[in-house]
DNA sequence: GCACATAGTATTTTT
DNA sequence: TACTATGTGC
């Protein structure tokens, strides 16, 4: 006893060590960017098992991502040793589908479930609307998927729908809502949302479930509280309903997720919702520069709903922050790798401790390009997600109808993979002959002897029929490893992705590799597990979790991947209007203050040395120009350096001479009116450069003056004066 | 029923 | 720009 709380006492100041020792009731956390609040829940769990005599099985934490999740088990397997292993530490959804599998015969849905990802959700969605005659084309599944998704975030079930379906749109959504439901059910299927939705139901209907959950746990900790919506707030609080021991950490500033139903009121409210809740605030960064935490500060500050905390920081004043004013996104690619190479030359700084950040993946493909010809290591987290790969989702189709046969998605997707002659007359005929018999495709297939098809398709179907037996077997007989191995080959899947162009099939097939390494490892972690499990928890997945952030390359993530994550060298890229601030949220202040969070979250992911980039026109569809983000406007001058990129130039880091590029633009008279300047008008006072054209006689300067707005100025008579800091 | 080509369309963030 | 869906020709 005392043990370990000597141990861990030098290392928190007064703020983390009065939350990490507050043991019994509500609490509530309210941490700045760059405070260590993982760090805290991580100590507090820590604190209860070995100070408080808590016993680790009563302890549940929740988090968004494995990632974290990981994270926190690791660092507590270092303070308390074995003892992590009987704590839950789970995400949200994990916890859900573990709640649900535990109780199945109480939900209606068995143990034996699947988990639909986005795409097959999207896929079954569609499926509905054709079944119900609407057309996919004049309203896209996606978006239908996306007010269904909302509905589920706030509880809201079918009829409830369709009792408050107003707008023409509500009404579409309204009559294909119960039928998708209907066909996950028939599917023994869950979607993302369905696996918080029916855990808060089962949790409502079943007092004796919630009441044997409470007594189990007696501790709940969550992290990034801001991003919870409705249903996880309520799963967590009827949880906590008992004991009342729920610490919550989080911070209102750094909520991004709120176009995903994130409700940043929940953290706001949490005072309300828990009486006599104790609050810590966090406030001390430990992370970034005081240059880095003004500028963060300072924009933040622009927004009007927040609960309004003052970080500080007691490091070192370090580096400005570097503007590179680019001319288009190649240009931006250039200038970044430039000063990605010099960091590495003059810092020495190790590649791994550099990150480019955007606000969408589209963006990464400039950068990778230059990247890749400069012979810059790097690694991108996001886009197309291993997991989703054609070739994998073919593979993992199989394993799921194996595991679950009602799976109707997995079997439209490997009926005809590889070619068997199925057809959509065939798959219509299979369907029907399957329904009049009360059975799924893959039930009908084991029993069928395929005499309701024609010739050709029927060959196919036995064919099917074939693989489908040999699968069972296999599964029986075989370690999972070996099982998914031998699925691969038996299905087919490897002799087809071996046709088609060698560079594609080589990919591919390595890809099928790495599924088989990955089951393999798997296994040898759990050795008890089933391949069910396995399957669960890679469409649980995310990028973030699959990121090697020891490996000695540069990382290039969108913002909200970035978040919970540090680096000594940030660089956020394609700072421009309809980019960030995203188009899509210009009309909303809500979404625009959401927008800002985005870029504070990106600033404060900085330790040492921060570069923001744009460009001044941007190759997007079709045209061209784009102006520098109103965001730019909200960092303090003080804070800034400003470097005019010029193609093939090199670029100055912070501690190399002062000296700006010049090289490309010696020919330029105009050079110390480059976008983004400060400058004095004699008449208009002061403004900032927001675009320019040419490099003659002729140069027009598009200023945005501070009190009469925007004005076009010719060089050559405009008397401005650059404001240089 | 299949494969290929062409046209049209959709482009934010993701558990 | 890139992917998807549809249509056409086999």
């Amino acid at each position: 006893m005392g043990d370990l709380l000597e141990k861990i006492r030098p290392q928190l100041n007064e703020q983390q060590l009065d939350a990490v020792t507050t043991a019994d009731g509500p609490l509530l956390i309210l941490a700045g960017a760059g405070s260590g609040k993982t760090r805290v829940l991580t100590y507090r769990s820590a604190y209860l098992i070995a100070e408080c005599g808590v016993s680790p099985f009563n302890i549940l934490a929740v988090t968004f991502t494995n990632k974290a999740a990981n994270e926190m088990r690791t660092r507590m397997e270092s303070l308390v040793g074995a003892a992590v292993r009987d704590m839950q530490v789970s995400t949200f959804h994990s916890f859900a589908a573990r709640v649900l599998r535990r109780f199945g015969d109480k939900t209606g849905l068995g143990r034996d479930f699947t988990i639909y990802d986005e795409e097959d959700a999207v896929a079954l969605l569609k499926q509905c609307m054709v079944d119900l005659n609407i057309n996919p084309k004049a309203h896209s599944p996606r978006k239908v998927k996306e007010y269904i998704s909302s509905a589920k975030d706030k509880m809201i079930g079918p009829d409830a729908y369709k009792a408050t379906a107003a707008s023409f749109f509500n009404k579409i959504v309204a009559e294909i809502y119960p039928r998708y439901q209907q066909r996950l059910q028939d599917s023994s299927a869950l979607d993302f949302d369905d696996l918080l939705y029916r855990t808060v139901q089962l949790l409502t209907a079943c007092t004796d479930v919630l009441e044997s959950l409470q007594n189990k746990y007696r501790y709940i900790m969550v992290d990034e509280y801001q991003d919870t919506n409705h249903t996880q707030y309520l799963l967590v609080s009827k949880l906590a309903a008992r004991y009342k021991n729920i610490c919550v950490v989080g911070d209102d500033d750094q909520s991004i997720y709120g176009w995903r139903g994130a409700d940043i009121g929940n953290i706001l409210k949490f005072e309300d919702d828990f009486p006599g809740c104790k609050v810590v605030r966090l406030e001390q960064n430990y992370r970034s520069t005081q240059t880095i935490l003004r500028a963060a500060s300072n924009v933040v500050s622009n927004n009007c709903s927040r609960k309004s905390k003052t970080l500080f920081s007691k490091g070192e004043l370090g580096d400005k922050i570097i503007l590179l004013s680019t001319d288009d996104d190649a240009s931006e690619a250039g200038a970044v790798a430039d000063s990605i190479e010099d960091l590495i030359r003059t810092e020495k700084a190790p590649r791994s401790g550099i990150a480019v950040l955007y606000r969408t993946n589209a963006q990464s493909r400039a950068i990778e390009e230059t990247l890749k010809k400069r012979f810059i290591p790097y690694t991108i987290v996001g886009g197309i997600r291993f997991y989703q790969r054609k070739e994998i989702k073919d593979s993992l189709a199989y394993l799921k109808i194996i595991s679950n046969p009602k799976d109707i998605i997995s079997f439209r997707r490997i009926v005809n993979y590889p070619s068997r002659g199925l057809g959509n007359v065939a798959l219509a005929a299979i369907e029907a002959e399957a329904a009049s018999k009360n059975l799924s495709p893959v039930e009908l297939a084991l029993v069928s002897n395929g005499d309701f098809l024609r010739s050709q398709a029927r060959t196919g179907f036995l064919q099917l029929a074939g693989v489908v037996r040999s699968l069972i077997t296999a599964k029986r007989d075989l370690p999972p490893d070996r099982y998914v191995e031998a699925a691969i080959n038996i299905s087919g899947v490897r002799a087809e992705v071996m046709t088609g162009d060698a560079i594609e099939s080589e990919s591919r097939k390595e890809n099928l590799d790495e599924l088989i390494a990955a089951v393999k490892e798997y296994c040898q972690q759990n050795p008890t597990a089933a391949i069910e499990a396995f399957l669960e928890e890679i469409t649980l997945y995310t990028d973030v979790d699959s990121w090697d952030e020891s490996a000695d390359v540069v990382t290039l993530m969108t913002l909200h991947s970035a978040k919970g994550l540090e680096f000594p060298a940030v660089f956020i890229t394609g700072l421009e209007e309809g980019l960030l601030p995203h188009s899509r949220s210009l009309d909303k202040d809500r979404d625009i203050e959401e927008e800002r969070r985005l870029f504070y979250v990106g600033i404060t992911r900085a330790r040492n040395h921060l570069f923001l980039t744009y460009a001044r026109s941007r190759r997007r569809f079709a045209s061209a120009v784009s102006n520098e983000s109103r965001f730019l406007a909200e960092l303090p001058a003080e804070t800034l350096r400003f470097v005019s990129a010029q193609k093939h130039a090199s670029y100055p880091t912070q501690n190399m001479s002062a000296s700006l590029p010049n090289t490309a633009v010696s020919a330029d008279r105009y050079r110390h009116l480059a976008v983004g300047r400060w400058v004095v008008h004699p008449t208009w006072g002061p403004g900032r450069i927001i675009a320019r054209q040419g490099a003659d006689e002729s140069t027009m300067i598009d200023v945005m003056f501070q009190y009469v707005g925007r004005k076009k100025l010719l060089a050559k008579y405009a008397d401005l004066e650059v404001k240089d800091y």
